[in-house]
DNA sequence: TGTGATAGTGAACATTATGTTCGACATCGG
DNA sequence: CCGATGTCGAACATAATGTTCACTATCACA
């Protein structure tokens, strides 16, 4: 079998992802059409489909590179032994301030979607790594809680994102553990019944 | 000026939401198309786009009905103050749980972008509500901290409707609270930071 | 019950995007 | 150099969208 890949369609792809981000930059994906993408790219139609099944898989694509980078800094900072658990959220943060540009386009717009279920799937997996081993709540289970973490940190992310002007990745990483670990019950006055009240 | 609506006007509008409804669960939401649904509710084409811009639009107004018992159950809720802050969340369980099979339709599959945004603008405007006057946090904003109610509310939801065969709303609403009043912070070895190193 | 206003019909049309096919050509790796 | 593989690009089939218009049905109201 091939085990490398053709130069040309290496050549191919990287330039089809190119230009989507590009024009994600321009136009919000939602309006691209393949048409726009292969114009950009400079690729022949037939070409496209020969490689993608559409403009969702190619922006699916281009999420893998993300997924090794997370990894790569959620392992080391897991190696300094200096984040605690959730070691994630700060490199997270830390990369979407770095691609603030392409971040905004695609979680802004309602295309997002695609795309912020792409980084929900990457962080699934990463922070079900980090809760693996360190589980104790008869209340909620290990699978709802990963949830529960990945649509919060997202939440911060997309609140953050239109006003990330002066929030620092630090900061924007305290309010996400802030929420995440204490909630917001020391922030209404109000006395609730039976809710913290698990055990 | 016209106050009342014209009985076939009512009419035509209420077989589209009708057939939208039906075929939500019979297919999925992304997979319907306008003439699916004027065929099912028997109008016109040129009838459908005199009363809505396309799908999305027609599925929007669907949720007015839910907008109004929602406000509903939470008034009357808060009236008894058997439910403290956060007084929707039972309600909208229960909504959910009564209407079950449209829910996991339009939850479900991904085309459950467009109702989940819109559930999710109902349910801001509620917790918005709940939430004025009893704040009082330095870290985290208010508008954030709606936010993050949301999120965690429709994470519970979409986490349990795949599931739900034997939850009842009172136990659902009770893990939503856990999570959203106290986080995961005693779950987890939260201040120590020795925790997540499984490797 | 008649009448003007309003709503609905449905086929035809323009438009836009998708995804496939195929013969000819280019480029790769060996 | 050669066979395998990738690319081109135009043509095609398909499918959905949204608009137009002349005609018909129904409504509200006097």
């Amino acid at each position: 079998m091939k085990r490398t890949i053709d130069r040309r369609a290496a050549r191919t792809r990287r330039a089809l992802h190119e230009a989507l981000i590009a024009l994600i930059l321009r136009k919000g994906y939602e309006a691209i059409t393949i048409q726009d993408i292969i114009d950009a790219a400079d690729v022949g139609r037939s070409t496209f489909y020969a490689h993608y099944t559409g403009k969702e898989d190619l922006l699916r694509g281009g999420f893998e590179t993300l997924r090794s980078e997370l990894a790569g800094a959620r392992q080391s900072a897991s190696d300094r032994r200096d984040a605690g658990p959730l070691a994630f959220s700060l490199a997270m943060f830390e990369h979407a301030c770095r691609y603030k540009q392409v971040y905004r386009a695609l979680v802004g717009g309602r295309g997002g979607t695609v795309a912020v279920n792409e980084i929900r799937r990457v962080l699934a997996d990463l922070v079900q790594d980090e809760l693996r081993g360190a589980w104790d709540d008869k209340a909620v289970s290990r699978e709802l809680a990963v949830e529960f973490v990945v649509s919060t940190f997202l939440t911060v992310l997309t609140w953050l994102l239109p006003r990330a002007s002066k929030l620092t990745p630090l900061e924007a990483d305290q309010m996400f553990r802030h929420l995440v670990i204490a909630g917001i019950g020391s922030s209404i006055g109000s006395t609730s019944r039976g809710a913290a009240s698990s055990g």
